[in-house]
DNA sequence: AGCCGCTTCGCCGATTAAGC
DNA sequence: GCTTAATCGGCGAAGCGGCT
């Protein structure tokens, strides 16, 4: 519990960071200007392939990693490409890496925080001398270090997005004369990995299918409103997920929801429960996704779907279960209209009074549960 | 580009709670 | 005692960022 509690402290501090150095709303700034330069894509649309998960796990899964910004860089690749190009067209890259309209400015970081410190100025005490006493220049040179933290990081998503594998590879990067990797020249992957051709499946934007068995979109709120920016991982692809099945199945959605359990989640996306559990949590609470009401007709509309898969996907195979049932959801459009600097500013801090409160709760019935402690702080 | 200490957050296993 | 959903805390891998 006080895990839980440590983890909402942290975020916060990393979205207050953000927050004085205008980070997200430079970065949707950024986007925002690509969007209105270019074709204004009400949505973007995606393979299904990136969430599919032959044998163990998914390109989306294995993205899901405790640090760094990969499958964040993706995702921007992609609402990139869609911004300029036609459904069909080849993708090549045309943006520098850093500076102006380069692919640094399209990310959000908060930047190296030292806990010793408590402070994220701790890589203050190396500014060159000759900078110091100056106002301006020092937060010239504050400014020019997050430019370079950026770099490093849009450059360590190459390298994760590379080294998913030859096959599952989402981009590809080319070699200097030493072997050095020559970041611009990247090119990206189909979401279904380069494959295990000679030739690799370059990114093409991908025509939209009626059904969604193929394809998914995601709308450009997504991007614009720093929702990108600000959400975990696990986040995303619960998201990503729950926006698929939704698409999949719409009529079973607007009508009850949709729900997915352990092992069908586990074989079709490679999910695992936390991840899942969580991403749920906080997209709840961030208004992404809402509760479905009780869900009356749903054997209904699931016997409806006689497609094998649906049904594997989204009925329970040996009896309709009245209780320990799962939760259902169903997408709120809306909520990503917010923004979501200012969502998640509000929703964490709500959600650190009610970890305080049922710490002090915990504390009241069980007054023992203290007695080891020194009663050092409070 | 590489080394490496440090931070982060998803993984994993244990546990609880529920129905059959 | 068999499920499965949900919760929790400790752990460790991934990779960030300081330094060279």
């Amino acid at each position: 519990m006080a895990d839980a509690r440590e983890t909402n402290e942290r975020r916060l501090r990393r979205l207050q960071q953000m927050r004085r150095t205008s980070s997200v709303a430079k970065a949707s700034e950024a986007l925002g200007g690509i969007w209105k330069a270019g074709k204004k894509p009400d949505s973007i649309v995606l393979r299904t392939a990136l969430l599919q998960a032959d044998g163990d796990q998914s390109r989306l899964t294995k993205l899901v990693l405790p640090r760094g910004i990969a499958l964040r860089f993706y995702l921007l690749a992609l609402f990139e490409a869609q911004c300029q190009l036609d459904a069909g067209d080849l993708w090549q890259n045309v943006r520098p890496l850093k500076g102006v309209e380069s692919w640094s400015t399209l990310v959000a970081i908060d930047g190296a925080y030292d806990t010793a410190s408590g402070a994220y100025d701790a890589a203050l005490k190396n500014m060159p001398p000759e900078l110091r006493g100056s106002a301006r220049a020092e937060e010239r040179w504050r400014t020019r270090k997050l430019e370079d933290l950026r770099l490093r990081q849009v450059k360590g998503a190459l390298r994760t997005l590379e080294e998913l594998g030859q096959e599952n590879a989402l981009v590809s990067v080319p070699r200097g004369a030493r072997g050095q990797r020559l970041y611009e020249g990247f090119s990206l992957m189909e979401e279904g990995g380069r494959g295990d051709m000679p030739t690799p499946d370059l990114y093409t934007v991908p025509v939209r299918s009626g059904t969604a068995a193929r394809t998914f979109t995601l709308p450009k709120d997504f991007f614009l409103k720093g929702w990108i920016q600000v959400l975990n991982p696990s986040e995303v692809a619960t998201w990503l997920i729950l926006r698929w099945m939704s698409q999949w199945a719409p009529r079973k959605h607007s009508l009850s929801g949709v729900f997915l359990t352990t092992r069908p989640r586990m074989q079709a996306f490679g999910l695992r429960d936390d991840a899942w559990e969580d991403g749920c949590q906080r997209l709840l609470e961030f208004g992404l996704i809402r509760h479905a009401e009780q869900p009356e007709g749903l054997k209904a509309a699931v016997d409806a779907l006689a497609d094998p898969v649906i049904t594997a996907l989204f009925s329970q195979p040996t009896r309709v279960r009245q209780a320990y049932e799962p939760h259902y959801w169903q997408m709120t459009d809306d909520g990503l209209a917010e923004n979501a600097m200012q969502t998640l500013d509000r929703e964490l801090t709500h959600r650190r009074d009610a970890l305080t409160n049922a710490a002090l709760k915990r504390v009241q019935h069980d007054p023992e549960h203290l007695a080891g402690h020194a009663p050092a702080d409070e």
